[in-house]
DNA sequence: CCTATGTCAGGATAACTGAAATCG
DNA sequence: CCGATTTCAGTTGTCCTGACATAG
C-alpha cells in the first residue's frame, strides 16, 4: 500500500478514501464494544443540544438519510435511550426525546469517541490534528448542503 | 448539516467520513463518464510504473482485494485495455500487461481525476492542499499494513 | 505437507431510491 | 390538489470471508 504507485500515493482523493475507512472501521468497532453504532452518537449528540426534536429535523442535522434514520431511532428507543412520541401539534411528526439513561449512554460513547480520535490521530501532533480538522471543515462547508 | 451539534461539526472522524463520500461520489461520477471506476485508474496507473505484474502483486500495492480484482481485471481485459497471460515461469500466477490503448486510457483518466481534484479541493490554497495531503500520507502511512 | 495464487460464491453494511400512508 | 413526514421494501456498491482447484 505505501509501496503503491506514483499517481497513487499522494493523491487527496485516494488518502481521504483510504483513511475515512480506517477510521470508520475503527470507530464502528469500538461503539459496537457499547453495543452502538456511529449514528447512534450522532443522534444523542444532536439530541442533547437540540432539546425535543422531529425526526426530519434529525435527519437533516445529522446527515442521516430519512429512510435509515427510522432503524436507528427503533434501536435507541429499544434500548430505553429515546422516547418517541406523536407530535400533538402536528401529527405528522414524531417528537423525539432524550431519556436519562439516553443522556449517560452519550457520556459513555463520549468517551470511547475521545479514545478512538486519539487513535486515529496517533501521528499528528496537537496542531497537527487542528489543521487537519480545520481543512476539512473547510471541504465539507463548501460541499455542504450537497453532501 | 452545518448545524449540526457542537459534539459532531468538528469531529475528525466524521469530517473524514464525510469528506470521503461525498469525494468518492465526485470521482465515481466523473470516471463512469469514461466508463471506468476508481479500481480500473489504480491497476492502470500501477501497471504503468511497476511494469508486468501479477494479479497477487497488483492486489499488494492498489490495496484491492485479491477477490474483487478478479472483476476488474476481466472488464480492463475486456476494454482491451490490459492483457492477461499464464506466467511460463509460475504457472500459478498471470502476468497482466498494459496495452497501447490502455496507456490512453490512464492519460485520459489522469485528465479527468485531476478535474476532479481540482473541484473536491476547491475551497483551499495550493498550500492547504499541500497541507491535506501531508497530514492524510500521515494517517495512511502510519495505520500502513493494517489498511 | 504446506503455502501461494487466482477464482468464485456469498455476507455485511452503507447510501440511496421509490412508493405508500398519513396529515397540513 | 399539493407538499411534508414517517415508514417500508428493495437496489446498488463496497469491503470482506470462506472455500476451492491449481501449482510451487
Amino acid at each position: 500500500m505505501s509501496d503503491s504507485a506514483e499517481r497513487l500515493r499522494k493523491l487527496p482523493t485516494r488518502l481521504l478514501s483510504l483513511a475515512a475507512i480506517h477510521s470508520d472501521r475503527r470507530v464502528t468497532e469500538e461503539l459496537a464494544r457499547a453495543d452502538a453504532r456511529k449514528w447512534h452518537y450522532a443522534v444523542l449528540a444532536t439530541l442533547d443540544e437540540f432539546a425535543p426534536a422531529s425526526q426530519a429535523e434529525l435527519s437533516s442535522r445529522t446527515g442521516i438519510h430519512r429512510s435509515d434514520l427510522v432503524a436507528v431511532i427503533n434501536e435507541l428507543a429499544d434500548r430505553g435511550f429515546i422516547q418517541r412520541a406523536p407530535d400533538p401539534a402536528d401529527r405528522r411528526r414524531n417528537v423525539v426525546t432524550l431519556t436519562g439513561p439516553g443522556r449517560r449512554q452519550l457520556l459513555r460513547l463520549d468517551g470511547l469517541i475521545a479514545d478512538v480520535e486519539d487513535e486515529v490521530l496517533a501521528p499528528l501532533t496537537p496542531e497537527q490534528r487542528d489543521q487537519l480538522t480545520g481543512l476539512l471543515c473547510a471541504l465539507v462547508d463548501h460541499h455542504g448542503r450537497r453532501m
